[in-house]
DNA sequence: CCACGGATTGGCT
DNA sequence: GCCAATCCGTGGA
């Protein structure tokens, strides 16, 4: 893993957040505390837009929750939901656009034992412990340690980032309607990678 | 000021 | 498959 000449620059996340989500699949999503490494391959992601979509947070408009949406593309925007879980999103875009991609499901690469402690608080896991890991945006919170203290941190530092890794081909990439939201519903903004064992839901 | 419900998860039926 | 857990941001009164 050569993180200087890997890491993803910030003109990546500067652009369209459709092409942003889909050229996520195959990267690699990193979290370096202390020295020590966890990561995973990104396998599962949506697309949310506050200019059209209202299923997004940043569709009224800027709040105090919602304000690092509508920076520009680069930054993590780390929320709380039903008041149990933490959801990381990867905003994208110029500066005022509120556009952001949701990381739903990563297939752990480094640090699973670490991962493990954090999801389970042991080592050893069952096989189904061992799927659970990080197949979901809760899940993916937990496993790599991200909580609201994270929220607004720039990927082009050194806590968390994401690596070049893979170009996933087209006829691997799965396409849908989103996960769990109740407006906009139709939008088919949910990418995956098809039959990957880390896609939250099948 | 207060009531609502959520970009989820895990346990139980 | 159904539903409780458990916080808090947001919008309407």
């Amino acid at each position: 893993m050569n993180i200087k000449n890997n890491k993803l620059p910030a003109a990546f996340f500067q652009r369209d957040v459709l092409i942003v989500a889909r050229e996520l699949l195959g990267q690699t999503f990193v979290s370096r505390s202390n020295g020590k490494i966890l990561s995973g391959l990104i396998v599962e992601v949506e697309a949310y837009d506050g200019s059209i979509d209202e299923a997004a947070h940043s569709f009224r408009g800027k709040t105090p929750r919602n304000e690092v949406m509508f920076e520009a593309g680069g930054l993590l925007y780390v929320y709380f939901t039903y008041g149990v879980h933490f959801c990381a999103n990867i905003v994208t875009g110029n500066c005022g656009e509120g556009k952001a991609v949701l990381l739903r499901g990563i297939e752990p690469i480094n640090g699973i034992k670490q991962m493990m402690i954090n999801r389970f608080g042991r080592t050893s896991v069952s096989d189904k412990e061992s799927k659970n890991l990080t197949n979901g945006p809760g899940k993916i919170c937990q496993a790599f340690g991200i909580n609201k203290e994270h929220n607004g941190i720039d990927l082009s530092g050194g806590r968390f980032f994401v690596l070049k890794n893979t170009n996933i081909e087209k006829n691997k990439v799965g396409i849908s309607k989103r996960i769990g939201i109740t407006k906009s519903v139709d939008l088919p903004w949910r990418f995956f990678i098809k039959n990957n064992l880390y896609v939250s839901h099948k």
